[in-house]
DNA sequence: ACTTTTGTTAACCATTTGGTTAAACCAAAA
DNA sequence: TTTTGGTTTAACCAAATGGTTAACAAAAGT
């Protein structure tokens, strides 16, 4: 079913799309990057908006995907929490625009979105809140605050990386791009020391 | 000089360079909300990249100008961080739709940004990284991590507000619309926690 | 062997879009 | 009253862009 041609084009479009949002894409640049006629995008995926959707149709099942290590009982809540924020920064990593793009909808029309979450079967992000609030647990840290810092963490580095790219640059040091295991072990140590 | 259909032009742009960014956004669009021709859009500011930078010229450098506070060498270094995430929380609260909006262009289109950066000659924000650099602070963090998160505590509950909406409430907790002293007593402790 | 289906392309088409031109409008100066 | 200078518009234009068509090639059935 899956050719190659396909991937090839999920693969460009999935870098144009992110390079240049919806609007900014243009049909042609992926037809190029992925080394094919213009039409045979509109053969595989009818217009703009359905391979738009293609691609990040997926990220979005995904990004829910990793949300579900969040229930792995046989782990204790600290162990899942940093799971979840690697694979958190997995996510965000392969897809960097992904969260800028739905933070603007959500903006846009946080109606919406609502509504959208609901048909979600996700309990992944307020268990964070809820475990923590266990009293069992006996956090010292406020649940709320805590999980905003950990998606803040997470995420802020990837929708703010031009931003980062500039002043580290200006700093004289160097930008390491995928400095995603930095990222890591730095949120690991963050939750370490807020959870103990 | 500054006639009313001028400022027309300009308050309308900005609200249609804001719902839909610079590719997205539309001269017809434009003049058709400001009430005009287009072909006034052009006499009064000779094209759409002019336009976009009369709207949002000096949004970036508010921006970056809240990072002067880190220069005031009558303070500890620890002061002075503490006193700039205020400001920037300060400025975020303010500004939220503003600031995800010049990500999302930044991201979008980062050659222009970088070339609308070097206008701005700010020497703050490499201050963060280049003062923990000092081997007379002897600081235990690594200075680029730690200023990334810095930042990302900061600016991001304010942009990812709608998502952190959706979750407290379904933990069954209360969202605190304006939580911003909530927020910099948060950071100010993970300031000092990071730097002693 | 030949017929059908699937994959691929070049050439086109219709519309949109940023931008231009030349003429009209209009208030104030001469 | 006429001139003048800035302001505004309708009509255009060239380029770009999303999308279509018809022809063709390559497998896949039969």
């Amino acid at each position: 079913m899956s050719s190659a041609t396909e991937a090839k084009i999920l693969e460009a479009a999935k870098e144009v799309f992110m390079e240049q949002g919806l609007y900014g894409a243009r049909m042609q640049d992926i037809a190029n990057k992925a080394g094919i006629n213009k039409a045979l995008l509109h053969y595989y995926f009818r217009n703009k908006e359905r391979l738009f959707d293609e691609v990040f149709g997926g990220a979005l099942t995904k990004y829910f995907q990793n949300m579900e290590v969040l229930n792995d009982a046989t782990l204790s809540v600290s162990a899942r929490i940093v799971l979840f924020s690697e694979c958190f920064i997995d996510f965000l990593a392969e897809y960097p625009q992904m969260s800028l793009f739905l933070l603007k909808e959500m903006s846009a029309n946080e109606a919406l979105f609502r509504e959208k979450v609901k048909g979600i079967k996700s309990q992944g992000q307020q268990g964070i809140i809820q475990m923590l609030s266990d009293p069992d647990m006996n956090a010292k840290v406020d649940p709320i605050v805590f999980m905003m810092q950990l998606h803040s963490m997470c995420a802020y580095p990837f929708l703010a990386a031009p931003v980062f790219k500039v002043i580290i640059e200006k700093s004289g040091h160097q930008w390491e791009d995928p400095n995603h295991l930095k990222l890591k072990s730095a949120v690991k140590q963050f939750i370490i020391q807020q959870l103990s």
